[in-house]
RNA sequence: GCUCCCAUCGUCUAGUGGCCUAGGACACCGCCCUCUCAAGGCGGGAACACGAGUUCGAACCUCGUUGGGAGCGCCA
C-alpha cells in the first residue's frame, strides 16, 4: 500500500511556522517512502475560513516548495458525502440525534465541573429511540463505546492510551447542517486512503474519539504522529502579537525558503550531529518516528546563521531571482548598475538576509542620499584624503574596469603616496558610498562602475573642500 | 477541576546502563587575520530539574516531587 500523508490546515489565517514545519514532516516522509503527499483545506468553519487565507496558504506552500502530487480537496466541496455518511451512521444505531440547546450543554458542563468530574455531555438521547423531530438545536452525536479503552501507538509519543470512559458522544453533525472536525477528518481520511495521520499534538486528545469513528465506519486506523509543539524565545505559545509567525513574513524579512526548511527539520529532530541539509539529505535521513517528544523553541538567531550559511554557499545565480524581488520590494530600479548575481557576492558574508542585501545594496543603484557626516568629517576633511582620491580618479579612469586591475590601482595609489591602505581604503570607501562600511574597497568600486566612480570621486573632493 | 503529554548547556540537540571528568551547532566571550563591516581560523565559559530506588555501575530503567504544556466546543 502505498504511503500517503496530508496536511490539512485551516483557511483562518496566514501559513505560520509551527503549519510549514508539519507540512515538511508530512512532505518529507510521503517522498522518503516514495508515497505521496496531498493536501487538504479544512474550510468547514464558514465564519472563520476566508478565500483570502486559501490563497495564501497555497502561496507560501509553493514558495518552500512543497508541492502536493494531487490537487487540493476541499471540505466545503463534500458536504453530501459527510452527510450521507452520518445519516448511515444514525440508520446503523451508530450515532443519534439530540436536541439540547447550547444553554443545556454549558450547564451541564458546569454541573460536570461542579463534581469535580471531566466536563461532557450526559448521553441523554443516546438510547432513548425518540422520533425525529425538526428543531433548531438539533445535531447528531456519535455513540462512542461505554467500555474499555482505545490504545494506539504513536509513532512519536509512543503508546498512548485512553479510557472510553473519558469520552463522551461528541457532535458529528452541527445544528447548522456542516460537519464537525473531529467527524470530517475521519470521512476525509478514510475517503483519501491517508496512510499516515502527521500533525501537531494538539490533537493527541482527538486521536481516540476519531480512532471510534473510524471502527465505526469500517474504515483502517491510519498510522499516527504526533508533532511536539514550537514555542517562542521565552516558551510561550508562539503568538502572532510577540513575534513573526508567517512564512510568508519571513520572505519578507529577507529568509530563504531553504534555510526556513533546514531550520525546521532540526527542530525536533536530528541527525547526529549534522546541521547542514539538501533537500535530498532531508529525504533521505527524516524519518518522523525519530522526532523528539519535547516542545522546542523557535531561535531566529539559529536561523538568521543558516540563512547566511545559504547565502554564501548557494549560487549566486540561483540566488538572483529571490534578491531581485528584495530589490524591487525596496524600491531599487536595477536597470542601471551592476548584475544582481555580482552584488551577491560582494554582499553574502557581510549581511544575514536578502532583505538587508537589498537595502546595502543601493549604493550601487542609484546616487549617495545622504552622507554621513561623521564619515566625512573622519576621512574625507583631511589634504591627504583629497590626495588620494584625485590620484584614484586619475588612475581609475585609465584602468581595466575589472577587480583585478582596479585592486592593483589601489596598491599603486599606496606606494606612490606612502601611505597605508587605511588611509586609502576609507576615504575611497566615504567617497563611494557616504559611510565608513562597505565590502573591500576595489569591488565597491568595480561594481559602481567606471562612470558613477569618478563622478562621486569629484563629489567627494568637491564635499572635502567645500 | 479532570485526562493526557513532556523535562541534557541561554537555545536546537547527540546520548538508549559502562566509550560521558556528557559531544556538536547557534548565541556569547577572548585571540588571530584585516582597508571598514563582515566572513574565516583558533580557543573559552556554559547542561543531565530534584529526591528515592534497581544495579558492580545510571543522563540513560522504576517510582515520587517540582516545573512546563495540551485537551476537556454545535473551532479546527
Amino acid at each position: 500500500m502505498t504511503v500517503r500523508t496530508r496536511f490539512a490546515p485551516s483557511p483562518t489565517g496566514f501559513l505560520h511556522i509551527g503549519g510549514a514545519r508539519t507540512a515538511l514532516y508530512c512532505w518529507l516522509e510521503a517522498r522518503r517512502r516514495g508515497g505521496e503527499f496531498l493536501l487538504r483545506i479544512e474550510d468547514t468553519d464558514r465564519e472563520r475560513s476566508t478565500d483570502a487565507a486559501v490563497k495564501a496558504i497555497l502561496e507560501a506552500m509553493q514558495w518552500l516548495d512543497l508541492n502536493a502530487d494531487e490537487a487540493p480537496i476541499y471540505q466545503t466541496h463534500r458536504l453530501e458525502r459527510y452527510k450521507q455518511v452520518a445519516l448511515d451512521l444514525v440508520a446503523a444505531g451508530k450515532a443519534y440525534y439530540a436536541y439540547e440547546s447550547k444553554d443545556q450543554i454549558e450547564a451541564m458542563r458546569e454541573a460536570a465541573m461542579a463534581r469535580g468530574e471531566k466536563p461532557r455531555y450526559n448521553g441523554y438521547y443516546r438510547d432513548r429511540n425518540e422520533p425525529y423531530r425538526d428543531d433548531p438545536n438539533r445535531v447528531i452525536r456519535f455513540k462512542n463505546p461505554l467500555e474499555g479503552s482505545v490504545v494506539f501507538d504513536d509513532k512519536v509519543k509512543g503508546t498512548v492510551e485512553w479510557s472510553n470512559a473519558e469520552l463522551d458522544d461528541l457532535v458529528i453533525f452541527r445544528s447548522d447542517g456542516w460537519p464537525t472536525y473531529n467527524f470530517a477528518v475521519v470521512v476525509d481520511d478514510i475517503d483519501m486512503g491517508i496512510t499516515e495521520v502527521i500533525r501537531g499534538d494538539d490533537h493527541v486528545n482527538n486521536t481516540p474519539r476519531q480512532i471510534n469513528i473510524y471502527h465505526a465506519l469500517g474504515g483502517k486506523v491510519p498510522e499516527f504522529a504526533h508533532l511536539p509543539m514550537i514555542l517562542d524565545k521565552e516558551g510561550k505559545k508562539l503568538s502572532k502579537r510577540t513575534n513573526s509567525v508567517s512564512v510568508m513574513e519571513y520572505r519578507e524579512n529577507g529568509f530563504l525558503p531553504h534555510a526556513i526548511l533546514n531550520y525546521l527539520v532540526r527542530l525536533g529532530w536530528s541527525h547526529g550531529d549534522q546541521e547542514i541539509f539538501s533537500r535530498e539529505e532531508m529525504i533521505a535521513l527524516f524519518d518522523v518516528a525519530d522526532v523528539n517528544k519535547a516542545a522546542s523553541r523557535f531561535d531566529t538567531e539559529k536561523l538568521l546563521w543558516l540563512n547566511q550559511h545559504y547565502l554564501k554557499t548557494d549560487d549566486p545565480h540561483t540566488l538572483a531571482p529571490e534578491f531581485e524581488w528584495h530589490l524591487a520590494r525596496a524600491g531599487v530600479d536595477i536597470s542601471k548598475g551592476p548584475a544582481p548575481a555580482d552584488v551577491i557576492v560582494a554582499l553574502r558574508d557581510r549581511v544575514q538576509t536578502l532583505k538587508d542585501m537589498a537595502e546595502r545594496a543601493k549604493i550601487w543603484y542609484g546616487p549617495i542620499i545622504e552622507w554621513d557626516d561623521k564619515a566625512v568629517a573622519k576621512h574625507l576633511k583631511n589634504e591627504s584624503a583629497v590626495q588620494v582620491l584625485q590620484l584614484a580618479r586619475e588612475l581609475l579612469a585609465a584602468c581595466e574596469w575589472k577587480p583585478e586591475p582596479i585592486h592593483h590601482v589601489i596598491e599603486q595609489i599606496a606606494a606612490t603616496l606612502e601611505l597605508g591602505m587605511g588611509k586609502i581604503a576609507q576615504p575611497l570607501r566615504v567617497a563611494m558610498t557616504g559611510t565608513q562600511v562597505s565590502p573591500s574597497i576595489d569591488h565597491t568600486v568595480f561594481l559602481a562602475g567606471r562612470d558613477v566612480s569618478l563622478k562621486r570621486i569629484d563629489d567627494a573632493v568637491a564635499l572635502a573642500r567645500g
